[in-house]
RNA sequence: UUGUAAAUCCGGGUAGUCGCUGCAUGGUAAUGCGGAGGAAAGUCGGGACAGCACAGGGUACCAUACUUCCUAACGGGAAGGGUUUGCAGCAGUGAUGCUGCUGACACAGCCAGUGCCACAGAAAAAAUACCGCCCCGGUCUCGAUCGGGGUAAGGGUGAAAACGUGAGGUAAGAGCUCACGCCAUAUCCGGGCGACCGGAUAUGAGGGUAAACCUUAUGGGCUGCAAGGCCAAAUAUACCGGCAAUUCGGUUCGCCGAUCAAGGGCUGCCCGUCCGGUGCCGGUGGGUAGGCCGCUGGAGGCUGGCAGUGAUGCCAGUCCAAGAUAAAUGACUGCCGGAUCUGAAAACCAGGCAUUUUCAGAUUGCACAGAAUCCCGCUUACAGGAUUUACAACGCU
RNA sequence: GCUCCCAUCGUCUAGCCCGGUCAGGACGCCAGGUUUUCAUCCUGGUAACAGGGGUUCAAAUCCCCUUGGGAGUA
């Protein structure tokens, strides 16, 4: 698919959303689906200066599992899935000049097998693809 | 050997692939080294550190409470003292005492004062006597009844009943008296640094409750790393409410000194004190919410020696062991280990069951749990394993 | 992170400071009555002190620990 130097599974500090306004901006103008048991908020912007095409954010509410380890474990599982697949999206977003915030927030109670994670993972990148080809 | 209890320690290992984070090298590609816990948890005590404030005094408020010691400090710890639960033994007519084992105790003072003690009960604290007991008087049907008085031994009530046991005494009774025993207070003697212990004498209106008010003693400024500092960015000496606008002296006419109003600081209040002349206080609102420092080398860890019953301290050597910030310390796979289940073999036994060991297979990522300024404690959670000590058992048929 | 507060019938609450009655009231819910029927109204019932330990004769109340919920704070 991709070119061999592109392909890089790498999870830098600027891929990861962070910043008061930046979160409010998300929260309040984004478009959101459900992909069980993820809720997944999205919002378009224009192409950023420093080159990041995606920024993502990872939720795990406190009320839905109480335990920190475990909320510690579905965040960690859910970033590696994001980093082993998020190549798509990026290419995706980068051929059209944008730039997308995402927020992945966790609905579950129990905590998932990693293979799961990973199957709707993909599963929500096809869809955010879709969207940008039903957008062209 | 197994089980139980207590104490201390450990609480998965390893290889590969792909990642995150700090530092160093290096230069934008990488490489090397380091990267959660005994509780990181609860935030219950105590500190360090920081900011504000800082003549001081009284009072209020809060906390603590056997003694001595340890500690930076503590509501923590060590050693000791006292009280007490349960069991067993011994002494005594008995009340009770002594000894051993075993736990528990927020354990100053109800003889400083005040309050409270529901229901029941006659009475709940200096006792108005319900039943009962006894004496005196009246009446009559001659053992009952009425009236007056004595009595806390007995009954019943209650969580608790006015020191307990035995005797004397008496109309009946009563610490009324005596002996013994317990308790409290005071004084003296001996021991102990002390709590306290042993003994003697005297006194006695001899319930409980201070996690009731309180008294006594001791201690305590307030706020917390979102403290606080710097840089960047951004705006509005915006609006509302309340309060105030002193006097005198000197002068080189710039001011200076004194007094004083509003108001503010000194945790609340009072005194006192300091600041304070065009502003002061309270509230609402607007802007920015990015980065750096604080931020990890410390009451530090480990080893050894010495002192001490011990907590702990001193000395010497050695080591450096996370610093994230929408928040890192991981994910996957293989092997080893653990746990559970099944099967087989062996050991013990006359045989079987149980137990133990070994082997094979299957299942399961596998205790509690994730640093957020740091440290010392406490409390709570914790599969399994190791060591030590104490006690019990050494199988059933 | 730090600093605090709260927990009582199904719901909203009183009682807690200063311990003592069957833990009171309102709205619910259930049953009966009133009414031709329904609503209203009347009568009766139902049902709670977050969990554990301590102090006390006695704890919703006082003290300690745990659990759950909430608030403030650049």
């Amino acid at each position: 698919m991709e070119k061999p130097q592109h392909i890089s599974h790498s999870f830098p500090k600027n891929e990861r959303l962070h910043g008061h306004n930046a979160i409010s901006t998300l929260f309040a103008n984004g478009q959101s689906f459900y992909v069980y048991p993820f809720k997944v908020i999205f919002v378009h912007n224009k192409a950023e200066e420093d080159g990041t095409e995606v920024r993502i954010l990872i939720s795990v509410s406190k009320k839905k599992v109480k335990n920190a380890v475990d909320r510690n474990h579905i965040k960690r599982m859910i970033r590696e899935a994001w980093r082993l697949n998020k190549q798509a999206v990026i290419n995706k977003v980068s051929s059209v000049n944008k730039q997308i915030d995402i927020a992945l927030i966790y609905t579950g109670q129990q905590t998932p097998e990693f293979i799961l994670v990973q199957k709707k993972i993909k599963a929500i990148i096809k869809r955010l693809i879709q969207d940008y080809e039903v957008a062209d």
